[in-house]
DNA sequence: CTTCAATTCTTGAATATTCAATATTTTCAA
DNA sequence: TTGAAAATATTGAATATTCAAGAATTGAAG
């Protein structure tokens, strides 16, 4: 009899795979939400870590957002251009730039929190209260083990 | 006293977002361990998901590994030039391509699935048993339950 | 049969992301 | 204090992805 090997296991049983599977389709049901407001769901994210207005340094707000620096900058540009957020240089430390999110940010971001909740509260229905906090905590759990 | 909302719960709370950052996260070691191949993860899952030697048409490969149609065409399109796969024409419906691995991608599938085991291994370490597959079993079930 | 809509894949232009290099400021050791 | 190394953000060129349109084939209604 063949030994079991994992290495012929179909690519839908590993756990990276899956992971890019729900999150493809979680990320893709959000987007849809938040098009209604013409937003990518990388600027729900910014205006959202913003929305404490503590100011945060574009290498923060790299890590929070879950975007590479460049890539970022650029995101940033445009909406400096829609007048969302701005730039103010930290005067602590000259080398870094602190964003803060603009009142015209607040009332988008707003609109775009009940689109996000609408969404949760889908999940919620159709996958369950139990298997959603427990997802949570074993997603965490996986975060935080792997650094 | 306030009303406790949803609308003000901070990013790193949100399902959506959880999902990216574990993605992230287990992606970019994946890839780290794949570039000794020097072989992005998309097509790791292409061949493996060609290691049938059924023949797939694009339309399914899509699908399987979580590419747009004319993404994977044009990354087809370089692994065509590295041998890695062939395109043969459907000859049940001329507008289908279908895909196969060629021996040269079955001898890089092999090295690659190796690394990929690896990785599952150290997860399976740092993370535990019994995590990984209530996480596996929680995530197929969300998917499940967005169809 | 013929024609028109639907399916499948590819292409080219527009857009977005990434890599490597640069500019500026800070830190810190000598 | 000075000078080299580190940290921070941006830029520009190279690369990759996406959107919309196109070409080929099939299906199916009249």
């Amino acid at each position: 009899m063949a030994k079991p090997s994992k290495e012929n296991s179909p690519i839908t049983e590993h756990l990276a795979y899956l992971l890019a599977q729900a999150n493809r389709e979680i990320n893709r049901q959000l987007e849809l939400r938040l098009s209604k407001e013409g937003v990518p769901v990388e600027q729900w994210r910014i205006l959202k870590v913003l929305s404490d207005d503590e100011g945060h340094s574009m290498g923060e707000l790299a890590d929070a957002v879950l975007l590479n620096h460049p890539t970022l900058t650029k995101m940033i540009d445009r909406m400096v251009s829609d007048t969302l957020v701005y730039r103010v240089q930290d005067p602590g430390d000259r080398r870094k730039v602190l964003m803060f999110i603009s009142d015209r940010g607040k009332v988008l971001c707003k609109k775009l929190n009940s689109l996000a909740v609408d969404q949760e509260e889908h999940i919620l229905e159709s996958y369950g209260d139990k298997s959603t906090s427990e997802l949570k905590r074993l997603l965490e759990s996986l975060i935080d083990s792997s650094n």
